[in-house]
DNA sequence: TATGAATGAGCTTTCATTCAT
DNA sequence: AATGAATGAAAGCTCATTCAT
């Protein structure tokens, strides 16, 4: 039933925080693959150098390890919203950028958004459960407010929207096309992920965003 | 040892097609409460007034009876969209008339949204299992293509973009507002089907697309 | 792990009450013989003809059988107690008769003994989970408070005791030579079990209780 | 992963007697609550100031942990019995006397109790894998059998009984107290430790004890 | 004398499904 | 057209214990 634990390699070699990222990475994959109720801790094991109990020793359980891996997966995404460089550019290009490193970072990080949409599945209960996610903030949010209102100060933006409602937009345009892509692929025949179709997409988020915040 | 049949009414006092509904009405929202593999047979059955038994001698199994309500849901929706009229109305009108029927489609369906995000979690496997949702077409794009080639005809739209890509612009924001609103909730602190937002994003959506469309 | 289900009979031939009792009678000796915590249940299903996934159809859970053991473990002795006869006897002779009743039940059920002790381990948590055993009463104490009235009121009593206390006294009596039999064989060298011993305990417990219950 | 040992007073400052007799002392209330199966390794060392690992360095396991409860559980009460005076007092007060240390001695450790029932739900067979037990004695016997033969010399004991015999009658009243305690109350809603109690029933074995071997 | 990290074996329970009429 | 009884297979989790220093 589990895999012969002398053909593994002495528990990831008596080096715990290998052995905790390794856990965080197969099951990251895992519980994107499946969603959290498909995921099998079974099916983590077989994938790792450790074996099923030290997913227990290490996290407690399936759902603390899925806690886990969501801290894991919003840490990459906050980080990498803090670090958008926006500062030499004029409000209607760093409102582009900011979209453009959403777009990005969603499209290379595609297990992220499966993770939001499963733990949406579950009315959000685990990240609730996790302080550390309350914890990091929303750079994005922030930045976008900054953003919006050197625009509006500029005269360049005439809709007065707030940056949660801007960063919504954002969201919701990025996240669709990773997120839905198999449906709309499936219904409409068209995959949104196609590298072809990867420009026309990032500029028509441009466009839209701008567009609507310049209107009005 | 199953709950005692005898205290529900007869199978459903033999009407088949009333058996079958109940089965799927109770399913739908099984399945869009926890998911498709988080979903319980047994906690169906003890929703409905036939037994667990019926589930199987109706559909076959716990994938099938996911199938019809996926064939159910998509039923709807692609009914609701073709009978919208917006025959009277102008370019810009119209598009926004489009727009807000998707919206309130999803708003008054909040189940067709959660199993739509379940479906992709599950690559879209089930659908495509399913003549009969293909066979549906996509009478919103087919409208929106009109509207479009009205729009442009007219000077109104200065894009040239085709209408799938409009929809998925639509579908995006309109999506997003319900299958993210856990965990936007949480992290953002806004309930984005607050009551006394609706119009607000109402607004927004038609404005969006009208912009992104007139402008160029 | 689990043996063939093919080996065994197919669920005691689609016999309900019989698979149910012979579930009960397995258990019953190995909680038993092995505590609450102790037993296994994988070891129960090993000595049926049935498999352990029935243990959990027919009760629930390891808890909810445990419960029903000591439901029909009760159940059988306040039946015992309820056919007392004493009416024909004098005060005293009565006394006597009863208190062998629970002598003898005791020693002809050493499991009762044990579940009882094992429940005290677990604070009688699960016969206060079972409004069935509430609702036997207490025969042996009815009985008991008649025979007490009689006795002193033709003056062979003259201790002026409750019902309740003298039934104490001789379950202590009969209860520890069952429960403490192994501690006490094996400090004091003594078999309480011997049936060499047997008339003597049993006197010996007659003469207690009536010598305390005339003397005063 | 376990509680950080650094939180603890490194290995409770390097006195083993000390640490040894914390380790006992929770595996003492431990086992007393759970019984030996359901007592938990880990639960015990959550509630020291060592850890878990130093269980098995000093005793090498759960079993020899247990036994080692039980010898010290023993050693007090044999203890206790060695140091009984009834010399100034004639046989029926010397045996009321040593009645009462029982009764006392059982009140005032339950937890002794509740390892002697535990023990017994195990056959005896740790006491029985202990010299040290055996080695303790019977004192209480001891003492017993020479107020018997004083008695019986003096006229005032009628009875032909052993003093293991008698013994077993005394401890089966106070062992019944405590270790029926909680199905006795929960059934005859009768607390026997409710302190207003527990004079009347002192008093009731000694009566009791002192009726049967003046009676014959 | 002490200890942090790791773990094999086995536990209770669950789940979609089928048997037999 | 319908159903009561049964179930194989596997899931998540726990437990006393040992490894390696």
């Amino acid at each position: 039933m589990q895999s012969s634990p002398a053909a593994k390699r002495s528990a990831a070699e008596r080096d715990p925080e290998r052995t905790r990222n390794e856990i965080l990475e197969v099951a990251t994959r895992e519980f994107a693959a499946k969603g959290y109720s498909g995921a099998r801790v079974d099916d983590m094991a077989e994938r790792m150098r450790t074996t099923k109990r030290m997913i227990y020793y290490y996290f407690g359980g399936k759902e603390q390890l899925f806690i886990a891996v969501l801290e894991r997966a919003y840490t990459t995404i906050r980080s990498a919203e803090r670090d958008v460089d926006v500062d030499g550019l004029g409000p209607a290009a760093a409102l582009r950028r900011l979209a453009e490193l959403t777009f990005d970072h969603h499209e290379s990080h595609p297990d992220f958004l499966r993770l939001v949409s499963i733990e949406n599945i579950h009315h959000a209960e685990h990240i609730a459960k996790s302080p550390a996610i309350a914890e990091l903030g929303s750079p994005a949010i922030d930045v976008l407010a900054r953003i919006l209102a050197r625009g509006r100060a500029e005269g360049v933006f005439r809709r007065d929207v707030d940056a949660t409602d801007v960063h919504m937009m954002i969201s919701a345009f990025c996240v669709f096309r990773i997120a839905n892509r198999h449906t709309f692929g499936t219904l409409f025949d068209r995959d949104l992920l196609d590298p072809a179709l990867r420009e026309r997409y990032r500029t028509m988020l441009g466009d839209m965003i701008v567009d609507y915040m310049s209107t009005g």
